[in-house]
DNA sequence: CAAATGTCTATTATCCATAAAAAACAAGTA
DNA sequence: TACTTGTTTTTTATGGATAATAGACATTTG
C-alpha cells in the first residue's frame, strides 16, 4: 500500500501556513494551495477537511477561514513525512558511509530487505536506480556487489568530472555573447559575492549555489550523459559532506573564491584562463574530498572506518 | 510467479546434448551439467527427471544413460525460453525503433503494462534500469518521458564515446610493455586478420570481436564510469544494427581495417598515431551510424518488417 | 464565463504471495 | 578424500492487490 507521506508533509505545511495567517483570514483557493505546496488538489482537500474537523479552519462562503493558531501538537513527526524510497536511500548511505560494508561485500536483496525493513520489491527498485552511481553492481548470476565508497571511487569520479567540466567550460565560452547564459552567469556571480560577504552565517547555502553554478556551465552545450553524470556528483557530495561537516565554512569560502576566478575567466572569454581556473578549482575540490575521506571520516561511532573507507580494492 | 524460462531453456539444451551422445552412453554428472549449461543443479535435476519420465534417459548406477534420440518434438518453443524482462526489453526496443513513439512522448507505467502485457512492477523495474541509457527519463512528479532514438541522442552518445576512448587509448599505450594487455591485444589482432580473411561468411562475428576489442582498450586504465558507459554503446549498437542490416558486411569490413590500423598504432606506442587512428575509426563509426539512421531506419509504416524479420534466434 | 469546489477515474507507491531457481547442507559411494 | 546424488533452506522473478495520490470531468457560484 502506498504510504501517506505526501499527505502528512502537506498537512504540516498547512499548519505552517495557518500560523502565517491572521485568525479570521481566508486561505487561498485549493488550486493555488495545491500548486504552492506541490501536491495535488486531492491531497489538499483531504488536509483541509481534516483541519476543519480539528476546528482549526471553518469552511464558509467557498473559502477556508482560519479559526485558531493552536496547532503546535498537531504536526506529524518528520519521519513519517519521507517516502519509503527516500528513507531507504538515506539508511543505505548511512550504512555505507558508516563503513559497515567493506568493498567487495556481496549483498542480497532479501537480506537488505530484512536489515532495512523494507519490502524486497522496494529494495530491488532502489538498487536498480542506485546502480548508476557506481557503488553497487549487479552480479551476472544473482545478487549485488557493494563497491565501497573508497578513494578509488572518488578518483574515478573525479577523472570523469574533470573531462566533462573542462569540455563544458570551453563550450560555454563559445556561446554567442547575447545568449541568456551570460546573464545567468552574472547573476550567479552576484550571488557568490553576496554569500561570501555573509559567509559567517550563511555558509550552508553554498552547496545549492555550487550546484546551480556547475549545472549552468554544463548546460552550455547540453549532453544528457554529462548532465546525468552530474547527478552522481551532486549525490556524492550531498551525502559525503553531510557526514563530514568539519571545516565546512573554510572549505566553502575557498570554493567561492575559486568559483569567482572561474567565473571571471568565463566572462572574459579567454579560453586558456578558463581552462586554468577550472582545473584549479577541480584540483582543489578533489584534494578537499580526499583529505576529508582520509582524516575526517565521520566521528559518530566510526568503528573500523579506516579499513573500509580508505582502502582501495 | 517466477516464470520457468530457465527450466525450458535448459531442457532444450539437454535435448541437444542427448543427441550428441550415443545411445547407451552416460551423461556427465549433475554438477558438470549445471556449470556447462549455466543453470543450478536444482534445475538440471528437474530436467533430468523429466527426461527420465519421457524415457529418453535411464537413471542407472549413479549416472544417466541415453536411451533414445527421439526427441524432435519435445523442444519447448523458443519464446518460452526468454525471461519476462528480456522479452520486455526487446519489445520496447522494437516499439521504439519502429518509430511508434515520437520524442517527447510521455509514457506511463500503467499504459505500458497494458501495451506490453507485463505487470506494472515489471515495467517499472525495466524503466528504472533502462533510464541509464538516456532514452527515457523519469519525470519529477510522475510518469516518464520518452526521449527518442534520435540523431541528437546518437550525437551526444558519440561525443562522450570519443572523449572516453581517446583517453583510454592513450592510457593503454602507457602501460608497461610486459603487462598482459599487450598479448591480449596481439591475440585480438590475429582474430581480426582471421575474420577479415573469412569475411564473406563470418561477418556476423564482428560485433562480438568489436566489443572485446574496445573493452580491452578501455580496461587499460579502468574507470567504472567509462566501462558502464560502454554498456550503453554496446546496447545501442546491438539493437540499432539488428534493425539495420543493410550493407552489414561492407560496414564490418571497413571497421576491421580501421581496427587493424588502430591496433598497429597501439602496438607501436606512438601516441600521436594512436590518437589519429582512434579518431579516424570513431569518426567513421559515427558517420555510418548516422547514415543508417537517416536512410535506412525502418520508418513509421514498416511494422511487419521489423518485428520478425530483423530478429534472429 | 472564469474560477471555485465537488465527484469520479486513472496512476503510482508499496507491500505481499508464490513458484522457480539457486545455494547450502547432508549423506553415500568409489 | 573427492565426487556424486539427495534434501532442505534461501533467494529471486514476477504477478497481484490496495490505499494514496494525481488528474479529468462536472457542477456551482459570483
Amino acid at each position: 500500500m502506498k504510504s501517506d507521506t505526501v499527505y502528512k508533509r502537506t498537512y504540516n505545511q498547512m499548519l505552517d501556513l495557518i500560523q502565517d495567517h491572521a485568525v479570521g483570514a481566508p486561505l487561498p483557493s485549493e488550486t493555488v494551495l495545491a500548486s504552492e505546496m506541490g501536491a495535488s488538489r486531492t491531497t489538499i482537500r483531504k488536509v483541509l477537511n481534516e483541519l476543519c474537523g480539528a476546528a482549526l479552519l471553518r469552511f464558509e462562503d467557498r473559502s477556508r477561514i482560519v479559526l485558531s493558531h493552536d496547532c503546535r501538537d498537531l504536526y506529524h513527526p518528520t519521519v513519517e513525512t519521507v517516502s519509503a524510497s527516500d528513507r531507504l536511500e538515506k539508511l543505505f548511505m548511512e550504512w555505507m558511509l558508516r563503513g559497515d560494508a567493506k568493498p567487495g561485500t556481496a549483498i542480497n536483496e532479501a537480506e537488505m530487505a530484512r536489515r532495512f525493513d523494507i519490502s524486497t520489491t522496494g529494495i530491488r527498485e532502489f538498487l536498480n536506480r542506485f546502480s548508476r552511481f557506481g557503488l553497487v553492481e549487479r552480479r551476472p548470476g544473482s545478487g549485488w556487489v557493494f563497491k565501497g565508497f573508497s578513494e578509488n571511487f572518488a578518483s574515478e569520479l573525479f577523472e570523469i568530472r574533470e573531462m566533462f567540466e573542462l569540455r563544458s567550460a570551453i563550450a560555454f565560452c563559445r556561446q554567442p555573447r547575447d545568449a541568456p547564459c551570460w546573464n545567468k552567469l552574472r547573476q550567479i556571480e552576484q550571488e557568490h559575492h553576496a554569500l561570501l560577504a555573509d559567509i559567517e552565517t550563511r555558509f550552508h547555502d553554498f552547496s545549492d549555489l555550487d550546484d546551480r553554478f556547475h549545472r549552468l556551465v554544463i548546460h552550455g552545450a547540453p549532453n544528457r550523459f554529462i548532465e546525468d553524470f552530474y547527478d552522481i556528483i551532486t549525490f556524492v557530495f550531498h551525502y559525503h559532506y553531510q557526514w563530514n561537516k568539519k571545516s565546512e565554512k573554510q572549505r566553502n569560502r575557498t570554493a567561492i573564491v575559486e568559483h569567482l576566478r572561474y567565473i571571471e575567466a568565463l566572462l572574459s572569454g579567454d579560453e586558456a584562463a578558463v581552462d586554468a581556473a577550472c582545473r584549479a578549482h577541480l584540483k582543489s575540490a578533489r584534494l578537499t574530498l580526499f583529505q576529508s575521506m582520509i582524516n575526517e571520516t565521520p566521528a559518530g561511532g566510526m568503528q573500523g572506518n579506516g579499513a573500509s573507507v580508505a582502502t582501495p580494492n
